[in-house]
RNA sequence: GGCGGAGUGAUGAAAUUGGUAGACAUGACGGAUUCAAAAUCCGUUGCCUUCACGGGCGUGCCGGUUCGAGUCCGGCCUCCGCUACCA
């Protein structure tokens, strides 16, 4: 057989014999041990990109060596199908987005096809169909129910000219994408799901995740923000109302000289009406909503209101500022500046001169100076009357027990959390399953109503969602009245957050879960999927498995055993300056680098006009900077074993992974070289039996080297999710076996066994040329129903080990030595060694240490 | 501003518990094959020094612990990601 290697011959068949025989079709099995591996699924935009492919292929790669470790391994996939692009794709096109979308889901689903991905397309779904959404608004009404879900007021940015609400993302300096009128902040009212009741267990439970990573549970501990403080009470001179503010440093009281207020709190409002610059500095906070990167450093800005606080220890009178670094959402929106210890208040209290009182002294008294800076530590009290002297801690429950047992203040715990809100006020999402009567009372939809459907035969005029334009579609009836149906969406979180669980059962008509399938298979043995889902996807999930717990879906209270969060792909850009000084972006795929002797790249030119471009340097691959590289191009060109190696080789999962058109002919090179070994062997012929007992030098060599492959790979693969150097480790074995290897019949068994042994370790990776040369190996059975190798102990004993000598910690001299030699043998070696004695001859031996295996140490002086 | 991560050859990277720094690959250079090229195969490749054996230096910077530090500790610098001025 010499045929060459022809990946899309081959990978037509594999995928071909995988169809027919429903490899990946799966059932539940109970006895028999499960592997759940999921990758997060994409939203349907047009074609995969590079990300999908890197997400997908550590998917794959795993599911399938679970599947050789006879796991009965279920790997769905399906389509988070609602969402804001097909809307505009809709207006762009003048076609519904309904329609956008299922062409793109069946382009998509065509190329995770090509790409080799072993799923059980038997449960695939789309997120849009009325089948699915359908429980997810049962779900929104049982929670309804259950008083987890309230109506209130809520900010959105409002297009005056467009009469509509825009996404965060629709807003572009201030001004509406499409309008270019100036946003305004608009309240109206929406629905919301009390996560906040679920956050001292979202927190607690975060412990129980010990195969998270832990950057994920610290942004999601920071992102819960439990404190523990005191909220308490100023009066206020010449009103009857009062401050409430909450503190967690109670124990810096008496260090207040002033209150700041949100431009939203009603004390900022009261004094708007009486000042008009009071009036116009509240109004020009409003229109503040910037973007969060900018909002860090954005200069602090304030205005006296007038209005003056009584401190409640004291009885001092402290101003009451309206100030722009207050959040009117957090706490009461309102908090007690303590300027000498609390940076931000600091930095206002020198910028409009108010005095700045030291509370607190560092435990270790060295000199402070608060007036030049603040003191955020904790430390003991000065200046604080009956409480000096007392630990930062101490002063907390002092303080704390007066302001109780006087009824001006008590402990709270505080989140930073807020409530969900799950209002759209958009089409292409799933209709909020609630309706109003006549009379006003507003109720949920009774099941035997459900679904409520979206229409799908649209037609989009990019202003106003066709289910708010047409006043029929949300006309119904409730027990023979009249009712009006929510016209507003959900969040597309909500889908996101419990498709994980519908995998289980995806068919299933008689409610929203199968109880019995979700058992058997969740929670989720392995998630995959990119880090900027870190805090909001993988919360809203958490929290949906808990409340699909205490609605008696599920037993389990974590929906995700294990989490991998997978780098970033990036690819050089290039670019070049236009006239007025703007960069025009070209793709890499256009141009060509020159390099000098040392290999470094000296200058780059477009292929169109052969002109100079410049070097933008390496970032993520984006639209913006024209730096994506269409993965469907590269299948086309070198197949999908090529692309999915490569990925795997580049870098380790977690790492950012750096396109490189060469890095992807090397991963293509290698699967050639493997094919012509493999068929160079065949040409053979042979026995396969090997006798461990007569082996000669080298064939013993190769047999170590198999499997010490094994073992490497193994634990690469099991441990620690690398696979790059599995890969580098089957590429050595390759390497040793064109070494050794003579081609006579001789070494004719203990090739075949390397050679079983790369294909085996490389067929998760490269699952379509494996099951080819599997076969030319000569095996009945398919790979992919293939056992995983075990690495076998006797093949690896070595009879003698290098191990180097060192004097003074410096490398002098190497050894081939005996494996079993003694301590004081190795030693008395070492000190004989031609090399050491040559540093070691002109001074005394101090010590000797000796590593066994490894090493021997001389210190001498 | 906060939090998290990372800095190792020309490049992507490796080094599992403190024990041979640079595996594996890419690029480059040299050679074989070829009429020639592509493809393929073999060899060299951290820097400096030496005819050579060898030696010196070297994991962002400065210091520390240790017989021994890429790895541990303290202090800095740079880059990247996420982000919520959270009282």
């Amino acid at each position: 057989m010499d045929e060459q290697y022809r990946p899309q011959d081959i990978e037509k068949k594999a995928q071909q014999f995988w169809e027919t025989n429903q490899t990946f079709s799966v059932k539940d099995e109970p006895g028999k041990p499960k592997y759940y591996c999921l990758s997060m699924f994409p939203y349907p935009s047009g074609k995969l990109h590079m990300g999908h492919v890197r997400n997908y292929t550590i998917g794959d790669v795993v599911s399938r060596y679970q599947r050789m470790l006879g796991k009965n391994v279920m790997q769905p996939m399906g389509w988070d199908a609602f969402g804001l692009p097909a809307e505009n794709a809709a207006v762009k096109n003048k076609s519904a987005p309904a329609k956008w979308t299922y062409s793109n889901i069946e382009y998509m689903k065509n190329q995770l096809r090509q790409l080799g991905f072993g799923y059980d397309w038997k449960r695939e779904f789309a997120t849009c169909r009325p089948e699915y959404y359908k429980w997810e608004q049962w779900f929104f009404t049982k929670l309804y129910e259950k008083g987890l879900v309230y109506k209130k007021m809520a900010t959105v940015n409002w297009d005056p000219i467009d009469q509509t609400v825009l996404a965060n993302e629709q807003v572009v300096d201030g001004r509406g994408w499409r309008s270019g009128a100036l946003v305004e902040q608009k309240k109206i009212p929406q629905w919301f799901i009390k996560i906040t009741d679920y956050a001292e267990e979202l927190l607690n439970d975060l412990d129980q995740l010990e195969e998270w990573p832990d950057q994920v549970r610290t942004m999601q501990r920071n992102w819960i923000g439990k404190s523990t403080g005191v909220e308490l009470t100023f009066a206020l001179k010449d009103r009857d109302d009062a401050l409430e503010v909450y503190t967690t440093r109670p124990d810096t009281l008496m260090g207040v000289t002033y209150m700041a207020v949100s431009a939203e709190h009603p004390l900022a409002q009261a004094a708007a009406e009486r000042n008009k610059e009071v009036a116009a500095f509240a109004e020009s906070c409003r229109n503040n909503k910037v973007a969060e990167a900018d909002l860090a450093t954005m200069e602090k800005l304030g205005i006296d209101t007038g209005f003056k606080a009584i401190h409640p220890l004291t009885h001092d009178l402290v101003p009451v500022f309206i100030a722009n670094f207050v959040l009117t959402d957090y706490g009461t929106g309102a908090l007690m500046a303590v300027p000498a210890h609390d940076e931000r208040d600091h930095e206002f209290a020198v910028k409009y001169q108010l005095p700045i009182r030291q509370v607190v002294s560092p435990n270790d008294h060295h000199e402070i100076d608060t007036q030049e800076a603040a003191f955020p530590e904790k430390g003991f009290l000065v200046n604080s009357g009956t409480y000096n002297g007392l630990t930062s801690e101490e002063a907390f429950d002092a303080i704390a027990d007066y302001l109780e047992q006087n009824g001006i203040g008590a402990r709270k715990v505080n989140y930073r959390l807020r409530d969900w809100g799950v209002s759209r006020q958009r089409y292409w999402g799933a209709p909020i399953p609630m309706m109003t009567l006549d009379d006003g009372t507003e109720m949920p939809v009774p099941e035997d109503q459900l679904p409520v459907r979206l229409p799908e035969d649209v037609e989009m005029d990019g202003v106003k969602s066709p289910i708010k334009a047409d006043p029929e579609w949300a006309r119904t009836t409730y027990n023979g009245q009249p009712a009006t149906l929510e016209t507003d969406t959900f969040d597309t979180f909500m889908e996101s957050s419990w498709y994980y669980a519908r995998f289980c059962s995806p068919d299933y008509d008689k409610g929203m879960l199968d109880p019995a399938a979700a058992n058997y298979w969740l929670p989720v043995d392995q998630y995959i999927g990119g880090i900027e889902h870190a805090i909001l996807h993988l919360l809203y999930a958490r929290f949906f498995h808990k409340l699909l717990r205490d609605v008696g879906l599920v037993e389990s209270s974590e929906p995700f055993k294990r989490l991998l969060c997978q780098g970033m792909v990036l690819a050089e850009t290039y670019f070049r300056e236009d006239d007025s000084g703007g960069k025009e972006w070209i793709s890499p795929a256009d141009v060509t680098v020159e390099r000098n002797d040392k290999g470094q790249v000296t200058s780059a030119s477009h292929i169109g006009d052969g002109q100079p471009v410049q070097s933008g340097g390496i970032s993520k691959m984006s639209k913006s900077k024209n730096n994506g590289i269409d993965p469907q191009s590269i299948i086309d060109q070198h197949g999908a074993d090529t692309v999915r190696l490569f990925m795997m080789f580049a870098a380790p999962p977690e790492q950012s992974l750096e396109w490189s058109d060469s890095g992807v002919e090397g991963a293509h090179r290698f699967l050639k070289r493997l094919w012509r070994m493999v068929t160079e062997h065949t040409a053979n012929s042979g026995t396969t039996a090997i006798d461990p007992a007569s082996l000669t030098d080298h064939q013993r060599d190769i047999r170590r080297k198999t499997h010490e492959t094994i073992d490497r790979v193994s634990k690469d693969v099991s441990q620690r999710l690398v696979f790059n150097t599995a890969i580098a480790a089957v590429m050595e074995l390759l390497n040793e076996v064109s070494k050794l290897n003579d081609g006579s019949a001789e070494d004719y068994p203990v090739v075949q066994e390397a050679l079983d042994t790369a294909v085996l370790l490389l067929s998760p990776i490269t699952p379509h040329i494996c099951h080819t040369l599997w076969e030319m190996l000569g095996h009945e059975t398919a790979v992919v129903d293939a056992s995983w190798p075990e690495a076998d102990a006797d093949a690896m004993v070595r009879s003698t080990l290098q191990v180097v000598f060192q004097v003074n910690g410096k490398v002098r001299s190497k050894a081939d030595v005996p494996a079993d030699i003694q301590k004081d043998a190795l030693e008395s070696l070492a000190l004989a060694d031609e090399n050491v004695k040559r540093f070691t001859d002109d001074k005394t031996v101090r010590k000797v240490i000796v590593v066994p295996g490894k090493l021997v140490n001389i210190v001498a002086n």
